[in-house]
DNA sequence: AAGAATAGCGTGCGCGACGCACGCAATCTG
DNA sequence: CAGATTGCGTGCGTCGCGCACGCTATTCTT
């Protein structure tokens, strides 16, 4: 393998590591879905999305964030009504945290936005460069330094 | 284009966005060289390697922060003995702002670490196969939706 | 040439996000 | 049935960040 390769490849995640890159994107992302879904609730949104319902302490672990940190969200999130916060049945003093409909749909909009944001600069790719682009990328992701620690 | 490509793509991006991600990276490029250099004071080195002695406005559009953060880590930094401030001979209002000789080799020797983690991760990657890699990626973020806004 | 306007810099201040730890309620254990 | 444990929300301290002020040096204006 060439040297340059992993330079090269270290630019491209240099600057795709850039808290600004993060936040325009995150902006872009969330724009006119209300006050209360920003960079940092998303997050929940997403997660509880993957998980189904579940506690908080378990989707702080999903997310990698405290415990304290995920509740204050989800309030944030239940006041906007994305977010349900329901007993669990079958242990009175825990509360699980469900997305609403339009928490549901807020999620499913975000994931549409970046899917098409991907889509469009990759429309001038011939669609089987594309389609090996994105396998790789994804196996580059799974299985580099950025696994689970 | 088929339909999987975009979410492939954005199931990749999503992973690598996350807090903890970066976090974690940040953490093993700059682990052992000094209490100093973190995630947040890096950007400053890397920036300042990228354009040369420059004031710190002129830092702080570089890597997307206020003047008043830059002028902060730069003051860390410089009580580390990894940055330099030097009068402007040209305008004496002016402080530049330079890497000294331990902070150039810092992030010289940072850059080399993402890079050998790359290299490692593509290690088992055919060499033709990593380089088009290596282009698509650079390729894909320089135009895509993560341009300088 | 002198006063006004501007530019560069550092710092005080408030805001928001985060983690830790405490208290309360519910549950498990012996 | 009492003590230990678990889940949850919240107060507190810390830290990073942007805004705005004051100070100094420079440039503009007349």
């Amino acid at each position: 393998m060439p040297n340059d390769v992993g330079h090269e490849i270290a630019d491209a995640l240099g600057t795709l590591l850039r808290r600004g890159t993060r936040a325009r994107l995150y902006a872009r992302l969330t724009d006119g879905l209300g006050e209360a879904v920003d960079e940092t609730t998303y997050p929940v949104l997403s997660g509880l999305a993957r998980t189904g319902p579940c506690s908080a302490a378990d989707l702080a672990g999903e997310i990698g964030l405290d415990r304290s940190g995920v509740t204050r969200r989800a309030t944030r999130l239940e006041e906007a009504g994305l977010l349900r916060r329901e007993p669990d049945p079958d242990d009175r003093r825990a509360t699980l945290l469900a997305l609403t409909e339009t928490g549901q749909q807020t999620v499913k909009t975000t994931r549409q936005r970046l899917a098409a944001f991907i889509e469009a600069s990759l429309a001038s790719w011939p669609p089987e460069e594309a389609q090996s682009f994105a396998r790789q990328l994804h196996r580059f992701v799974t299985t580099g330094p950025f696994a689970e620690s």
